[in-house]
DNA sequence: CGTCTGTTTGATAGCGCTCAAAGGGGGTGG
DNA sequence: CCACCCCCTTTGAGCGCTATCAAACAGACG
């Protein structure tokens, strides 16, 4: 979790919106419809707007850290960053990868239960959080929204329990590189080429295994010709999907 | 353990409550305080014990199945269940423990995301999801109390995330036991003696080990000092809370 | 061209799993 | 009250998967 950059990001850098603007950023918001914000019209996203600030990080940005105090909670609207928490001795445990359209800070409460830093560049829309609690309380719609979210969350890091507790590093690959097929498939793009934006020690301390393991295991799906790596990439192709299903092992 | 009226197992293997009692189920219950039911008050009480049902199950049977139809949501009256996904193979891997005020069929929405099974004699209130739903428009606090359950939900359920993925066999048991110590803490009992309600295979199943290694890192702590076994009975007495603490590796 | 970070590969060790069997404890029926 | 059974727990022996340690390799970048 290295920010040997020069300067200080961790407050990440405002992008305080200009008001001159006709349209307001949240009725202009390209991926408004995957937000907590989708079910806002007119005045109501005016509200949300005049407690929203747009926050940029850089890849490497650390954005929270564990335990530290709640006061944001956050939307991304492009990027992607890492949730993980950490053991005394530096084992780290990555949560979930959260990206455009993910929310973050929904589990935590007083404090952050997780520490997150940015894997891209990360753009967010930041909210306080008493005021979006505030805001809750007159627009419960709102709030049906954010417990949709939490609800698949929750089913999400259940399947997550099941591969780290129960699968081999065959299997928790096959399911990993299977999610990211699929959520290919889900925007719209093809699941047969994925990209991989975190690297391969992450993927390992998301899956619960070290690189070398996942390394491992990439080379003997390539042996088998399940996958392929395109050159000068971390992008994937996956050749035999029937093959990922089955090592899978699960749905 | 509340209810005056004696329990009849004679329709199968649950029985519908008969609501003979002038006083309305849900004012007059003992757990009250530990609900979703716990925010509403009057009138909302009797709209919302009109939707419900309190339902008997024995040690053993299931209540639901992953996969099925997620009809109902569940409030535990009396009790503990087991919730758990499966591998095609039969690995388990239980992801929560349900006991008396929590709720069951939070992450699920159209489909049950895992099986969950009675482990004790256990009661439970039992709602039609639709109406729930139509409830929550009705009595939005309502809502931000499903909400703020949830949230608690997943900060566990991230432990457990790293617990799997990252701890070894002490630190999961050491955890474990910590985690127990620390819940009768909470509900006012002696934090040095604690009642395991599940069998050392459903221990396995939920820390991702076998019973087995249940079994022997069990005798390990015996042998450290860290704990000891009661006699003809599953409690347990934790020594040496010091010890357990520091190999529980985290917090 | 050298440095840095991330990936790959090899050698080795050890934790926890598997398979197997013995040892309780509680319940049931004789 | 004892005998028996069943389920759970314990213990043992051996192995395999994955971690660990180490070093070479490969791209990216200045």
């Amino acid at each position: 979790m290295s920010t040997s950059s020069s300067q200080d990001y961790s407050h990440g850098y405002y992008t305080e919106y200009s008001r001159s603007s006709h349209l307001s950023p949240c009725a202009a918001c390209k991926v408004r419809d995957k937000f907590v914000c989708s079910v806002l019209e007119g005045d109501e996203l005016e509200q949300l707007n005049s407690i929203m600030t747009e926050v940029t990080y850089r890849a490497g940005d650390p954005i929270f850290s564990e335990g530290e105090n709640a006061e944001y909670i956050f939307n991304v609207t492009s990027g992607t960053l890492k949730l993980y928490k950490l053991l005394p001795d530096g084992r780290s445990q990555i949560t979930g990868f959260i990206s455009v359209g993910d929310f973050l800070g929904l589990a935590d409460s007083q404090f952050y239960s997780s520490s997150a830093e940015a894997i891209t560049d990360v753009q967010i829309c930041r909210f306080r959080r008493v005021d979006l609690e505030k805001l809750l309380s007159d627009y419960p719609k709102m709030g049906n929204k954010l417990l949709k979210i939490a609800r698949s969350e929750l089913a999400v890091i259940q399947d997550q329990l099941l591969l780290l507790g129960r699968k081999t590093a065959d299997e928790r690959l096959a399911s990993f590189l299977s999610t990211m097929s699929r959520r290919n498939e889900i925007i719209g793009e093809s699941p047969d080429m994925v990209q991989l934006i975190m690297n391969q020690n992450e993927i390992g301390e998301y899956l619960g295994m070290t690189p070398e393991t996942v390394s491992r295991t990439m080379r003997r799906f390539r042996d088998k010709g399940i996958i392929a790596k395109i050159k000068h990439t971390r992008n994937i192709s996956i050749i035999d999907q029937a093959a990922l299903k089955s090592l899978e092992c699960s749905y």
